[in-house]
RNA sequence: GGAGAGAUGGGUGAGUGGCUGAAACCAACAGUUUGCUAAACUGUCGUACUCGAAAGGGUACCGGGGGUUCGAAUCCCCCUCUCUCCGCCA
């Protein structure tokens, strides 16, 4: 969430920024917030005070009671009643300036960043790179919908028997061209300095406050009935929230984690006839990258986490796109997003297959995630985080670019994880 | 699932109503000593909010929430989690 002491310091800043993420009377819900912080300054004020008087009256009770001198402490006693009833009123209503005031808080997205584009949709996401090469395909060329039932790789409608619409059975081998690219993915992270982690894939509702699913996404998440639990949407919410409630030790800097997992979508409201296929799934595989820094490096970080999925995407020889996502296209917690898209030639689609955010101090505030800044001054550190990769769009693409009429070719880099060079 | 024990600062761990924001030890940090390292000695050593230019104050926090009391880490209630034993089991 936003800081406080953010706001106060440049507060047209963050209403700009607000602006841009569609908050159309940023303005006066800061100023609101703002009101709302001054009164909780003033009522703490006269709360501790009270409190202050209350625990110096108990003290002498205590030092005449420990002298024996019980009429005196009698004598004393008479004047905590009205105190502690002003005392109660006061704290009832920090309490309750305290939870509006978090409330406000949750419910106001991270500020973008100053050089993103303004804009309302994906039409207004600025194109910052575009690389390789779109291959032409014979006019008898399939979507890859087509391709895995041609094939016998993907079976939707095993899924849809085992659990529903949007959950593929992978087989044979498009089974193995998946965990082929989770191993690609792991091991490239792996070298470009990520640790490995494997995190549960179930969180409970602190975790998802903490990365900001909660309160604001809480219906595109699979809720285990009766467990307080969620089903992870993207392993960004676990592998961040190893770091909630941590202090970092300055020379662990900056803290760079890998995962797989498997990622969990309800998609409610998005599902259509539009979404064929591989290209919206309720169940998919994905490996995430996630990166924590000092507030000063994080925009570097990005840069860095881009250039290491543009790498992915050039191993794969997938020609792709990468955007910088406008203020009314990008997520509730990022201050800024780079998307990565990769065209499927079938579809003739740019499909996302990745996104790459700075979330500057948003999530760390909500995680309180800091370090000590000199071995004195404890600062929030930022967060990062990006998919290298989604897995379904990439294997769409990988189907669609790379088919023949009588096989579809395995990229290169890829063929000493599957085994075999062609899926005919 | 049944029975019992427990949750205290970075770690171990003391603390059953006021002198405890919390002993002691370890770790860490700074300094002294030393040819270097080590050892020894001295000091510092939780977080948040808040007042203050600063020095230094105030308030809250001993798993979480509520209660009793003038006063709670300590007593009571609820919840969560951990451990041990039994049962079941990949």
């Amino acid at each position: 969430m936003l800081r406080i002491a953010d706001i106060k310091n440049d507060k047209e800043k963050v209403v700009s920024g607000l602006e841009k993420k569609r908050i159309v009377n940023a303005a006066e819900q800061i100023d609101a917030l703002l009101a709302l912080d001054e009164s909780r300054r003033n009522t703490q004020l006269e709360s501790d005070s009270v409190l202050n008087e209350l625990n110096s009256i108990s003290k002498q009770i205590g030092a005449l009671m420990q002298k024996g001198d019980k009429a005196g402490a009698e004598k004393v006693k008479v004047q905590i009643g009205e105190l502690k009833s002003k005392s109660k009123v006061l704290q009832d209503q920090l309490k309750s300036i305290e939870a509006e005031l978090l409330q406000t808080l949750y419910s106001l997205p991270n500020s973008a960043h100053e050089k993103v584009p303004t804009g309302t949709s994906s039409e207004d996401n600025a194109v910052v790179l575009e690389k390789g090469k779109i291959p032409e395909l014979s006019d008898a060329a399939l979507p890859h919908w087509e391709l895995i039932e041609k094939y016998d790789i993907i079976d939707f409608n095993l899924g849809n028997k085992i659990s529903g619409a949007g959950f593929p059975v992978y087989k044979g081998k498009g089974a193995k061209i998946q965990r082929a690219l989770i191993n690609f993915f792991l091991d490239e992270a792996t070298k470009a300095g990520f640790e490995e982690v494997q995190t549960p894939i179930v969180v409970n509702s602190d975790s998802g406050y903490g990365t900001g699913q909660l309160p604001d996404k809480e219906g595109q998440m699979y809720g285990i009935v009766d467990s307080n639990l969620f089903l992870i949407p993207t392993a960004e919410v676990p592998i961040t929230n190893i770091y909630r409630d941590v202090i970092v030790k300055e020379e662990d800097l900056p803290i760079r984690n890998v995962g797989y997992t498997p990622c969990f979508r309800r998609e409610a409201g998005s599902w259509g006839a539009h979404v064929r296929g591989l290209n919206r799934l309720h169940q998919f595989d994905k490996v995430e990258i996630v990166q924590i820094t000092k507030p000063e490096d994080s925009y570097k970080a990005l840069e860095g986490m881009c250039t290491y999925v543009e790498s992915l995407l050039e191993k794969l020889e997938l020609p792709f796109r990468k955007l910088l996502l406008c203020g009314g296209d990008m997520g509730f917690t990022s201050a800024m997003t780079y998307d990565m898209e990769v065209y499927s030639a079938a579809q003739k689609k740019w499909l996302e297959v990745s996104s790459v955010s700075n979330f500057e101090a948003y999530q760390a505030n909500r995680l309180k995630l800091r370090y000590k800044e000199d071995g004195k001054k404890i600062t929030l550190l930022h967060t990062l985080n990006g998919s290298a990769l989604a897995l379904p769009r990439i294997v769409a693409a990988i189907l669609e670019n790379n088919q023949t009429d009588e096989y579809i070719s395995v990229p290169k880099v890829l063929q000493k994880y599957t085994g075999f060079d062609r899926i005919d």
